[in-house]
DNA sequence: AAATTATCCGAAACCGGTTTTGGTAATTCA
DNA sequence: TGAATTACCAAAACCGGTTTCGGATAATTT
């Protein structure tokens, strides 16, 4: 049923050893016989074995990713794209994806470990880089190659790509000082990944370049979901020196944010800036649209393949660390400020206060318009 | 560096045969023997390389699943639970995941057969079901083992796995049915997509069950998206013969209808309901939260993974498909008919009349809390 | 014309496993 | 006790490719 190289060889009368040396272009093999070669290969659908050229050559062919789908939340937006990335890339090589899902971070090292023994794959990419991850420990003893989307400690050691999002959100803070705002809040997310010291440095460096004494800052971690967002900035706002803008390090609290901020009746890039950072499509239609940077998912995944094809392919070659920019979408979400922090908390208390007969009035006028 | 069978024979002083079947579990090997096989594969951490067993095999002990991102909006919610599921249970068997992307249906269809005829996979799952599915004929020719994520024609030749989504659209509709809406609107989504003509008709048998000639149902097709959903929304709320609730096959055009409904300032789930499909996060955190069927899509990835590993390793089996339910969350964003289609069509046209008033005096009550 | 050099291809080894074959030693049976 | 099993394992074949080696033929040089 399928063709070998065997069977090719015997219906051109040659050895399997010269169709094996035409098709992958051996220079001792006449050209009339390399096009014979070919042709006879187009004509039966030959297609050699991945499987068997694997055993020779030691490689697989594939490239492993594995996710933790246990942290869906803060995974599932990026993935599509970044998987297309990688994907694209790395076909031109002639390699696939292998994508495998873990449910415990042992299980993860050891599907990392298995994977790589067992050569099911030649290399891994690494998303969500971790403080001192034990990923790379353990692929380092196996001398696997690897590629990290994300940075981590000694990173000359290896090849990276990643987004400045120190950069992003230092820009992030000065445009919000610029807009007025004094009291930020800083709504962090995984602590154990890398990235959320990079942005909370980010706002740091923002708010070190501007100060004059006169900003205050507070500091929240492990803000990764809608509801975190939500409850986060009501609790804030609700206080006595509520924030007057909010710096998320994830989308999702972003938009968890917003909808605490209209939850108090107040206008979300009015009365209260909020600034997000991934660029997850539901921030575009979120009433206002979300202020964010925008992360080219696909180009990220596109470059980890190409940085993991160099190690697998070329000997020798130095590992590389790309850095590259996001950009900033300026959206509806935040603006110039309006009140101050006090002013706030006290139009916050009034608001409160009014509610309820301004809800009073609100279905009044329904029904007059009913009739 | 990387320990081969033949280390291992060496090292214990007998031939690699041997060690293959004492680890393969042939009867012709003592328990002795066998014993010392796995005690020092054990602790040379010796595992057999997947490739070269594939070549005598001939099983590449993977499985394939390809996308195509183009299509983002409909299959990345799905996405990762999905690939959680196959990968979980194909896992029992040694098996890993191949995902590989297509920019085209053309180069999706290549794709298939490239890696069924390069044994870098051993089967396909194949989501998002299409009329007369072109992947199918193509894997059929090859005698590529399959599973569906979806139906489609000729059903009792494959195996396959869905959820009884004509069953959710009839209970659905009669639902709003049973709340007294009359004037009822389909939104289908992606018309070559086999799903669609399923939800399509679960909304007719619904109507069928109860009509006593005063249901009316309008049709859209290719309502993918929140945005699209929005406005299509939007143009039918303000005709002159509005619905007052909406079936939408997708949970992403419900929430774009949701937002149509507060955009002309009424109240999704009491003047007009809406009712979605699949269970997408953002519906529980939408205002109101939608009434939606939740599909369990670990669950549907883990069947397929196992049907698959049957086909692959029973042979002889005969296909099998199952159909399951998806459970209905009962949320904020239907309800009780308020008012008939004319009703709602004079309310809309008021309301829109009187916004701009409105708005006046909202900003005057603002003004006075600020003071 | 002889010697040298290219050109081209077949034969064989090899990759790391699995599976079959066959032979020896120990057991069982008559 | 001799024959027939049985238990066990080494050796070899095999899977489908790749790569090395060496030889035959043709082309070139001296």
């Amino acid at each position: 049923m399928k063709i070998t190289i065997q069977d090719l060889a015997d219906h051109l009368g040659i050895s399997k050893g010269t169709v094996s040396r035409a098709l992958r272009g051996y220079a001792d093999v006449s050209a009339s016989t390399v096009e014979r070669v070919q042709q006879a290969a187009k004509e039966l659908g030959y297609q050699p074995s991945a499987v068997a050229q694997g055993i020779k050559t030691g490689l697989a062919r594939s490239v492993g990713l594995i996710l933790l789908p246990k942290s869906r939340a803060a995974s599932r937006p990026f993935l599509m794209q970044f998987i297309n990335g990688i994907s694209t890339s790395i076909a031109k090589h002639g390699y696939t994806l292998t994508v495998a899902t873990a449910q415990s971070d042992a299980e993860m090292l050891e599907l990392h470990r298995d994977l790589f023994v067992q050569r099911k794959v030649d290399g891994f990419i690494l998303p969500r880089t971790m403080h001192n991850d034990p990923r790379i420990q353990i692929l380092d003893q196996l001398k696997a190659p690897l590629v990290l989307y994300g940075q981590t400690e000694n990173l000359t050691q290896y090849s990276w790509f990643d987004i400045n999002q120190v950069e992003c959100f230092r820009r992030a803070t000065t445009r919000l000082l610029d807009f007025g705002h004094r009291h930020l809040a800083f709504l962090g997310g995984d602590v154990p990944l890398f990235y959320n010291s990079l942005r909370r440095k980010g706002v740091e460096f923002g708010i070190r370049e501007f100060d004059r004494g006169e900003v205050q800052l507070q500091v929240f971690e492990n803000i990764t979901t809608v509801a975190d967002g939500l409850e986060c900035a009501l609790r804030l706002l609700q206080s006595s020196q509520p924030p007057t803008c909010f710096l998320c390090a994830l989308d999702l609290s972003a938009l968890g944010v917003i909808r605490a901020i209209k939850q108090l009746e107040l206008i979300p890039g009015e009365h209260v800036s909020v600034i997000g950072y991934e660029g997850i499509p539901e921030g575009e239609f979120s009433e206002p649209s979300l202020t964010t940077f925008e992360v080219d998912q696909y180009e990220a995944g596109f470059q980890c393949g190409v940085k993991l094809m160099q190690l697998i392919h070329e000997k020798g070659v130095k590992v590389t660390g790309t850095l590259t920019m996001a950009v900033l979408l300026e959206r509806g979400s935040d603006g110039p400020v309006r009140f101050n922090s006090s002013e706030l908390a006290t139009f916050i208390r009034n608001r409160k206060r009014l509610l309820s007969s301004q809800e009073k009035l609100h279905r009044m006028t329904e029904k007059s318009l009913r009739n």
